[in-house]
DNA sequence: ATTTATACATAGAAATCTTATGTATATAAA
DNA sequence: TTTATATACATAAGATTTCTATGTATAAAT
């Protein structure tokens, strides 16, 4: 994803909450959009992302729509209800981890 | 480190920080500052931990001093000046990486 | 005509961490 | 007094995640 292995173990919690923001988005929607949020700083890889998103529909987590648009093939993903409650876990967890992770480094809280 | 992914890729920035604020620290010192800081929350095994010491000393970053402390070995670690300049890329690093993820996920602001 | 953007995919390697196990001493508890 | 807990190090095998490289294919822009 990065240079910063900080990354590592967060690709799945991203990909939760924005399908949990947005509703149903594809593969490459959602690389798009996290380089947006991250005003570029974030860049996932094909090869991290759809391997992930295979993992989370196997999991239960995700499923899929296969659409037709403009002659490509795209693979829309949604939250199971399954996916909701876990997703609310997951964040809950990343919250506790930043609130950790900001104890143990202190930064200058400058936001 | 623990049941949530999102702690991997964080163990070395600890530990360089821990060292940072502390000058030298030996490795069983560091699980229970870790356990301390974070209330429990975070342990870090040391499967995981003696390794990445290792690692941070075979890269040049940390030093090491061996001690006969009450019949134990301990290894008290600290940074070269080369570790104390890569401490402040991570830190840097880690508060890039705070912010990108509350942009992600938009956790409320409570701290 | 070629590059860039869109859209998916996988395989091999690298990196990190977990789990399990091992050695050894000191102290506290049963 | 034996056993469990705490202190203090270590490694090996496996799981998991991610990176790099590569592949296919269409559409749009240069």
């Amino acid at each position: 994803m990065k240079n910063s292995q900080l990354y590592k173990g967060s690709l799945n919690t991203i990909v939760m909450k924005l399908l949990e923001e947005n509703g149903r988005m594809y593969g490459y929607e959602i690389t798009q959009k996290v380089k947006e949020i991250t005003s570029g700083d974030l860049k996932i890889t094909e090869g991290a992302l759809y391997p992930a998103l295979h993992k989370l529909e196997a999991e239960g987590i995700l499923e899929v729509e296969v659409e037709n648009v403009d002659n490509r093939l795209r693979k829309y993903y949604k939250l199971t209800e399954k996916g909701i409650t876990e997703t609310v876990n997951r964040l809950a967890e990343l919250e506790d981890f930043i609130k950790n992770m900001q104890s143990l480094v202190q930064p200058k809280l400058s936001y």
